[in-house]
Formats: structure tokens, sequence, C-alpha cells
DNA sequence: CTGTATCCACTGCGATACTG
DNA sequence: CAGTATCGCAGTGGATACAG
């Protein structure tokens, strides 16, 4: 694809108000729990104290089940096919005894995480307030 | 609520890697498409054209209903209820006849936003890379 | 105008069992 | 180890009707 066809894409409008744009289905395909919190896997994102994320960390199947907790056999695989067809993760086969399969972030899943790191950090130093205005709603008056 | 219980709060270490932990709970609700939209239509974020967000826009029920293409009334209802109940935006009554219903975000609204703002934006950018990915993948030999 | 209430179809998602 | 296949339920979410 040509240098200026990428250009004039750039420029075409996608819109995730519309119904039919189909950046609303992307959007909501990311908007997703198990899409941040892979991507934080696969980032090194792991916990508050190392902001900045170093380069992507390739991580096997039992690795992210295991990070991820609570997350069944189907959501994960269901959900790192969807990054995969899309491009944001690699999936990778060593062909050992057993089977050896390594995900990776790709730049474009790169470029998702840097924004989707937000999400996650939010939840975790916003949850002390949302709970406060919780309880402040469901008792008003005291 | 005293200075020091808020410092001792951040400090906290919420993970939302923990299947018990609230952060976990707080982010599967934000990340949701009619909140990431919603924050965006509160805060004038309406398109591309536009990076840097202005202040809150107090919108009508009607209004977000319309700018929200595709959303249901139970949808947009059950979403505007709970950011409220979490302290991201305020509901206002006027009692016009018929009654007025505004809502607007709250500072703690906006802070999100500025991480959601983020996501919209992505997908909408990089749309056609996504969809080039999804056909390549359809058809790897060609 | 701004909802709430009800019904209903669909499917997201977990649990379980099975395979290469 | 890294999945696929199947079942089943509970919740999502739309359509419709009704109400303050």
């Amino acid at each position: 694809m040509a240098r200026q066809d990428r250009t004039a894409e750039a420029r075409m409008e996608f819109n995730a108000f519309l119904a039919v744009c189909p950046s609303r289905q992307l959007l909501a395909r990311i908007s997703d729990k198990w899409v941040v919190l892979i991507l934080c896997a696969l980032s090194g994102d792991r916990d508050a104290s190392s902001p900045e994320p170093t380069a992507p960390i390739p991580m096997r199947y039992s690795e992210l089940s295991r990070l991820l907790a609570g997350v069944s056999q189907k959501m994960l695989t269901q959900t790192l096919r969807s990054l995969e067809r899309d491009g944001l993760v690699t999936r990778t086969v060593t062909p050992t005894v057993p089977v050896t399969v390594t995900y990776e972030l790709t730049d474009l899943g790169s470029s998702l995480h840097d924004v989707t790191r937000g999400l996650r950090t939010w939840a975790q130093d916003h949850m002390g307030e949302v709970l406060r205005n919780r309880e402040e709603h469901e008792a008003p008056a005291g």
C-alpha cells in the first residue's frame, strides 16, 4: 500500500458516536477488562510502582492464565484470538514437547497499551474515592 | 476526611490483576463503550479535530440519547445511574414542565475522561490498520 | 421530557469434559 | 501445555408499554 493511501486513510473520518461506524465495534472490542489486563501483562505493566512500561514481554498461555486471576480458559483464548486477528499480539508456536505457545505485543498492540494502561491505573488510584462516593450515594442524609 | 487519610489510601495497593480486588470490578465498569462515549460527549470531545478537551458540557438526557446513536433508553439510563453512583457525573433536575434533567461531569469524571478519550481516538485512528490486519488474517496466503 | 417496568431473545461467560 | 467442544445459566440489551 502506497504512502498516500495511508495518508488518505488517516484523514478518513471514523466516528465512534455513529452506530454503523466500524470504529464503534472496535471501541467495544478494546473496552474490555480482559483486553486491558492482557495488554498490561504483555507490557510488563504489573503494578503501580513501575509507571514506565518496559519493552513488550513475551508470555506463555499458562503465565497469562496465572497472572489474570479468575479468567476462564474460554475468555482468555477468545480474547487472545481476537487480539491476534486484529494484529495487536503475535502468537508463536514452538514445537517442543509439549508444545510451547508465546504471545507478544506488536507495535500496534503497544500503542493501544499506551492508552489502556491509564484505565487500570485510574481504577486502582481512584478506587477509594469511588467507594466513598458509593457510600454517600447509598446514605445521602447520613 | 483528613489529608493523611487520603494519602494513606493512595498508597493502598489495589491490584486489578486480582479477581477479588474491587478495582477489578471498577475496571470492568469503566471498560465499557457507553461509558467511554458518554464521557466524551459530556467533555465536548466529539470529533478528532478537537484534540484538546474544553470544559465539561452539561447535556440533557435527550441530547445524549441523540448523540450516542443506537443506544437504548435502558442502557443510557443504566449507565448514567452507574456513573452518578460512582460520583463521575452529577444529575440535576430542573422542575420545568416537562421536567428538564441535565448531566454534567464531575472533576473525577473529567479525570477518567482524560484516560478514556484516548480509547475512542485510538479506535478511530487505527481502524484502517486493524481492518487491514483482519483481511490478512483471513487470507494469509493471498 | 425523562424516565420506570416488563417481556423476551440473544449471547457472554463459566464449568466441564475431551484432544493433540 | 495449550487448547477445542459442549452445555447451561444468568445477565445484556432491545422493544414496548406505561407514568410523573
